[in-house]
DNA sequence: ACCCAGGCGGGCG
DNA sequence: CGCCCGCATGGG
């Protein structure tokens, strides 16, 4: 690990694949394609950040810490690609994706991601958290104090909602999950509390809540609380890991994560964001390959 | 018209 | 334990 870095080596971050590749920052941040910095909601302030990991808005220690936590910038990733480079299609998909980085991000905005990410997809899940931080999230400003938009909106803001006026922003049939999360985690859990357990305790809290199962658990125990052993398996990752690693064989979930945990033990979870991220693609050209 | 999307809970054998 | 089903909604 090194120590005193203040921002980012150039190729050891790209910060529009961090950005779009389906992690939490896609759905409630912004990402500002000629600027090539990104703006995302943080206690109250708008928060911006250039390619480099250097904080260009928002004041004071806490959003310094919360940027460097966010994007990972003291991980020396070049260990990790070597820990999770163990094949062709391994290798293929860090060359494609360079720099794209796991981020850090508060458990709850994870779990409300998340929670809608069910059954969906990711542009429809950007546009209901969008609407969702427009009606019930608190006000954001910049840095010369104007307004800047809302917050994500916390579990107490969510708690008291109605199961329609969810509907009506688009979250579907999750709207009940959201809500008993919500309500859950405004009273029983407090979700920052579990940051200092290890991962099978936090998956463990995280699965009591209503709507979230062993999928969504895992990814906010990898995008949330930053346990890089998580290995979340969705349709994209069961369907590539079997296509690539078992011959396109079926395999249990539980099998798929024996198989991760004993391949990339500790980086498990940078290998399944590579294999998510560049998978979808290469799934297009192999199933036209071998039809 | 039909199919799918970063799943989950509940019911069944 | 594994399997099957329904579930809201919008885009291809």
């Amino acid at each position: 690990m090194m120590r005193g870095r203040t921002q980012m080596k150039t190729g050891q971050f790209d910060i529009m694949h961090t950005f779009e590749s389906a992690q939490p920052l896609t759905f409630f941040g912004d990402y500002d394609y000629s600027r090539k910095e990104i703006t995302y909601p943080f206690m109250r302030r708008l928060v911006r950040v250039d390619r480099f990991g250097r904080v260009l808005e928002g004041q004071g220690a806490a959003v310094k810490d919360d940027v460097a936590r966010r994007f990972r910038i003291n991980e020396d990733i070049g260990k990790i690609y070597s820990g999770i480079s163990t094949d062709g299609f391994m290798r293929d998909s860090i060359k494609e994706y360079t720099g794209m980085r796991l981020t850090h991000n508060l458990p709850w905005e994870t779990t409300l991601v998340f929670i809608l990410s069910q059954f969906n997809n990711v542009k429809r899940i950007r546009a209901i958290t969008k609407r969702l931080m427009e009606r019930y999230g608190d006000p954001v400003f910049d840095s010369k104090g104007n307004r800047a938009g809302n917050g994500v909106p916390g579990p107490e803001a969510l708690s008291s909602a109605k199961v329609g006026d969810l509907m009506s922003c688009g979250t579907g049939f999750r709207a009940k999950y959201l809500i008993s999360a919500a309500e859950y985690c405004s009273s029983s859990l407090d979700l920052d509390s579990l940051s200092g357990k290890d991962y099978p305790s936090i998956k463990n809290e995280l699965m009591e809540i209503d709507g979230v199962g062993d999928k969504v658990a895992d990814c906010i125990a990898l995008m949330g609380y930053g346990k890089l052993e998580a290995f979340p398996i969705d349709t994209w990752i069961k369907r590539l890991v079997e296509a690539v690693y078992f011959r396109g064989r079926k395999r249990s979930p539980r099998r798929i994560h024996e198989f991760a945990s004993e391949r990339w033990g500790a980086y498990a979870g940078y290998a399944q964001q590579y294999i998510f991220w560049y998978g979808r693609s290469w799934w297009k050209t192999w199933t036209s390959k071998n039809r």
